[in-house]
DNA sequence: CCTAACAGAGAAAGCGCTTACCGAGCAGGC
DNA sequence: GCCTGCTCGGTAAGCGCTTTCTCTGTTAGG
């Protein structure tokens, strides 16, 4: 595949030239300018840049206008569809605005997720969302706040997801409410001997589910023993073997709740192998409603999340475009997204 | 949130001026320059950057150099697990070569498409990947088609992912002999009145994958007669509905075959709702072995893709770094991905 | 010692675009 | 009829970088 004459791309200038104008002019009638010009001069030009095949060159615009039109998200794992479904709302909401979206992955890992934010901070993005990162108790936790920091400093704007991470603008999710009302509902549908596949313990999501999950029990008056909550890391396989781990333990347990769908499809799985009918047997509940749940059998108990919107909201709470659909925005703090506990055939009643 | 004082990212001149060397020094020393440097000076420059914050503004670097870092990647739904899965190794062969990636959907619109490849040229990205592009019959095909031409013409790559493309570079998808093997392996079980909910007409992937399915049938002397091919829009609920249509034309079905998992998990739900068991019932089949597929009842006999592979592979075939790992690269005539009939309950042997 | 050859720092000219600023042309007012 | 004041092209100065070219300071060879 030799290489061929690969002749650069038209110019603002090569445009202006056919039309027989100056650059300044080609440049108004292209982009919108505040200036008026011409309708006939204006013709001209979108004509001989149409006849050029001209695309404005968004490099060169952002560095003459100083400011981009990027959006950056981070997630830890696009391949989950937790996370996909919110880059949908994102990208979605994004191409309305004509804002472009850059994506990259930081694979759950903590350093990976500050190098990439440095990395990112280089295309000047306007706006940069991290969803799925973690916020607690990492040593790296300073240095990437400080990273973000910086970043709005210099004129960026960040949003984050699921976890308060004030001063940065959030997109909050009623993690502890929505895993105590699930709490709640299952003891009221007799449940009484809780496990929980939990998550990593520097997420803060994943504790929010936890504790709320507990704080929910305790309204009934269960306990929840620190021998049944195992820490997995959102994946399929750990929710598996946080099932396994749990049954091994020959706990006398009715419900098992893993923190995300994805762990609790493991859960099934691994009740299954293990001879004990999901549901029947014993209880399954999961968190996110991701479109797997509806489909296997029992269909998941879990927590809904309208992930989309919240992609959406991630970016106009940045871009400041938040017009007001339905949800609250009382100001300053940000009223967490609703949320919805969703029975299904995985929890029949005791 | 009044905006604060934003002052904005330090340049690379303030870099030079902190360290009290030249512009051409300091750039020299930050960005891998083929001139050497005086390890003095240079580490003189990387502290006084590290002090300052100071990140490459990747644009400006951009336009000096004339090229850029970014790959664009097109899908037609990111939140279908199919093109999330490609997306995942796009985004992290990109990340190993220091590429960025772009990501915009298309929603499975031809209009939106065209127009989305121009927004995205105005980025000009080294790299445009397109996933799920239709490029049969439409109208839009040619005007696409002489696009990415000149796209490549000055100096751009493309990579389609799936159907042949020529004259651009494909990840060929073997759909034609994936499907085959899969209704030969299908026969060979005993299966002999077929239905097939197929995909969009205008999706060469689609197609080829309907009419690989037939000629397996053929090679067993099994006829696919056209009223048991209903056509569908590759999500869950066009496959439910797809599969209630070949229900309510009472057709005598012991197998339907959805050419894509996600039709055909709606197919089991429609099934299922209409009484009839998937599996000991009608068997099922489907196609890319995405994840769910897996964990429903019964598990989803389906055709496995390597799809994170695939979407590398798009990328490497695209910037020439195919380093070898087992798959044939026969010169110019790219050996397609193999696939494997993957045999699971929901195609019990008749 | 002197000259040739070579490093390697710095000055400056772009890259493709935007946007003051300038100035020509024209309309209207007195 | 002259002046004021618009309107709207064009000129040119950047934006933050890279890179060519110039030029000085060294080193080495004779």
């Amino acid at each position: 595949m030799s290489a061929p004459a690969s002749k650069s791309p038209a110019t603002l200038h090569d445009v202006a030239r056919e039309a027989g104008v100056s650059l300044a002019t080609a440049s108004r009638s292209l982009n919108g300018s505040a200036r008026k010009v011409n309708e006939a001069y204006r013709q001209r030009v979108v004509e001989a840049a149409q006849r050029l095949g001209y695309t404005t060159n968004l490099f060169a615009q952002a560095v003459a206008k100083g400011s981009t039109t990027t959006v950056a998200l981070l997630v830890a794992d696009i391949a989950d569809p937790y996370f996909s479904s919110i880059a949908a709302g994102v990208i979605n909401a994004a191409n309305e605005e004509g804002l472009v979206v850059t994506i990259a992955v930081t694979g759950r890992d903590t350093q990976r997720e500050l190098d990439t934010v440095r990395a990112l901070r280089g295309q000047r993005p306007r706006v940069m969302i991290l969803a799925g990162s973690r916020t607690t108790g990492s040593a790296y936790e300073e240095q990437l706040r400080s990273e973000l920091a910086s970043f709005e400093d210099t004129g960026g704007k960040v949003s984050f997801i699921s976890q308060d991470a004030a001063p940065f603008a959030t997109v909050l999710l009623d993690n502890r409410g929505g895993a105590r009302d699930l709490a709640v509902a299952l003891a009221e549908l007799g449940y009484r001997d809780f496990a929980v596949i939990a998550g990593p313990r520097e997420i803060r999501t994943a504790q929010d589910r936890l504790e709320g999950f507990a704080e929910g029990l305790a309204e009934h008056g269960i306990p929840l023993a620190p021998e049944r909550v195992v820490h997995a890391d959102f994946t399929r396989d750990g929710g598996y073997r946080g099932a396994q781990e749990l049954l091994a333990a020959g706990a006398d347990v009715d419900l098992v709740f893993a923190v995300n769908d994805v762990m609790a499809v493991g859960v099934v799985s691994a009740l299954r192998d293990a001879g004990i009918e999901p549901g029947s047997g014993i209880g399954v509940a999961g968190y996110d409603d991701i479109p797997t749940v509806r489909d296997i059998t029992p269909a998941l108990t879990t927590v809904r999340i309208p992930l989309e919107d919240v992609g959406r909201r991630a970016l106009q709470l940045a871009t400041g475009s938040a017009y007001d659909d339905g949800v609250p925005d009382s100001g300053e703090g940000p009223a967490p997204i609703p949320t919805e506990t969703v029975l299904r055939g995985s929890t029949p009643r005791r």
